[in-house]
DNA sequence: AGAAAACTGTGTCTCGCGGACACTGTTCGT
DNA sequence: ACGAACAGTGTCCGCGAGACACAGTTTTCT
């Protein structure tokens, strides 16, 4: 039963459109259903994307949906295939590290469009062909430099795992006004007022220094990391 | 309001035990309330916590939770704080690498034994004394290397996303028994039905290779380019 | 000592959620 | 023309978080 709703999304982010025959023709679409859930998703959050709400903005019933979709779970994984950029293609000119370092930021600017999509891909769920184009992507680049499958298949889990673990920092203390920076008001206040247990991030946190270059920061150890491997395996190859 | 509830859960997770005086004494604690809750995720997920389950299992009423939590939110906050481990001290004699190696490795267990932390540790929330400790095992383990804070912190985030990327893996690939594996099985037959869209990542699936190396892969890669960089401020020194 | 105040645990209620199901109305193939 | 297949709706259920009023218990103040 559980392979069964597994099939079905593969169906629906797989499969060809469905074409039926008889009866009424459907007034809504896959793409707009999974739209209105965007829209919703961008405009409050994942949390507050219900059935009622994606439907009362198409102006139809919450049941209409399910004509469409099986449960909340494959309009989830529709919206997130709707929401998520196209990875920027393998420009032929360009090296592994220019490759990887645009795929990075892309990839970046698609969460920071959408944070939900950090709640959204969580967890084990079916991946949509535009996910799976980023992992090709990263898999592309890293093509015939001496690494094994997996060892490039690691590469895209780190980079990946990377770039979201920015994208939630970012989500954290973007825009001010939001109750997320409250949170991190209340980090700052903490860890000063328990800078006796925690000198070394006290410490930290005091030190000035351009701000907003963790992506940059991470990106160029990891990328540095690699081209040593790589390095080290033209050598003894 | 907002702002209330960033309070109480910094006083629930970083505030003293609370002593009131008068009325009855209260017949459960912050720590068997956790414990409780721990149990229940570990057991059946995240999402099949709920006050029920939890004040159930303790053979209370639901309500009577709430007067010791103010609702959910810092219900989780108070698993997760019960649930990861302390991070190893950072053993004077080892040099950053084998101490942020050692780091890793154990934050990576704490995700195994858990497997919902990686669920209860999305979005925005207010971080306890563990959870932060570990932030400081990091923040230490560079300290005295030539880098700035901000860049001893995005190490931290760098490394901390690497850890929860092949944590989030390996759930998927965990026990064979299990709906996940359903997933990744699901996975395998897409990528094979489109191997003319996805030529490299096919190819590395193809691809044999000794398994389970993602984390030490990654982690080598990362601690490789943080000992270029290291050695380059060294030199400009 | 006694009364008031503070606190704990409970029962009841509301609202919103995901989803099952039966039903009406529409459209197309035979 | 007629019946099968399909679209959208209304009603219903169980479960979840949380508000609130209440009864019982313990401490503190007079």
């Amino acid at each position: 039963m559980m392979a069964e709703a597994a099939n079905d999304t593969v169906r629906l982010l797989w499969g060809p459109p469905a074409r039926p025959t008889r009866g009424p023709k459907p007034a809504l679409s896959l793409e707009r259903i999974a739209a209105a859930g965007v829209e919703v998703a961008d405009a409050e959050g994942l949390a507050s994307v219900s059935m009622q709400k994606v439907a009362g903005l198409l102006d139809f019933t919450k049941m209409s949906l399910y004509r469409y979709v099986p449960g909340k779970a494959e309009l989830i994984a529709l919206m997130v295939e709707s929401a998520v950029d196209a990875p920027p293609d393998a420009s032929e000119g360009a090296d592994w590290r220019d490759q990887l370092t645009a795929w990075a930021h892309h990839l970046a600017e698609s969460f920071a469009r959408h944070p939900w999509l950090l709640d959204a891909t969580v967890g084990a769920r079916v991946i949509g062909p535009k996910e799976l184009s980023w992992l090709e992507g990263v898999v592309t680049a890293l093509d015939g430099h001496g690494l094994t499958g997996p060892e490039r298949m690691d590469a895209a889990v780190l980079l990946t795992g990377h770039v979201r673990g920015i994208a939630a920092q970012a989500r954290a203390a973007g825009s001010a006004a939001t109750p997320e920076a409250e949170l991190l008001a209340a980090l700052g206040t903490v860890v000063r007022e328990h800078a006796d247990r925690f000198p070394a991030v006290a410490a930290a946190m005091a030190d000035p220094g351009g701000r907003d270059q963790a992506l940059e920061f991470g990106l160029e150890r990891i990328l540095d990391g690699l081209a040593a491997l790589i390095e080290r395996r033209a050598d003894t190859a």
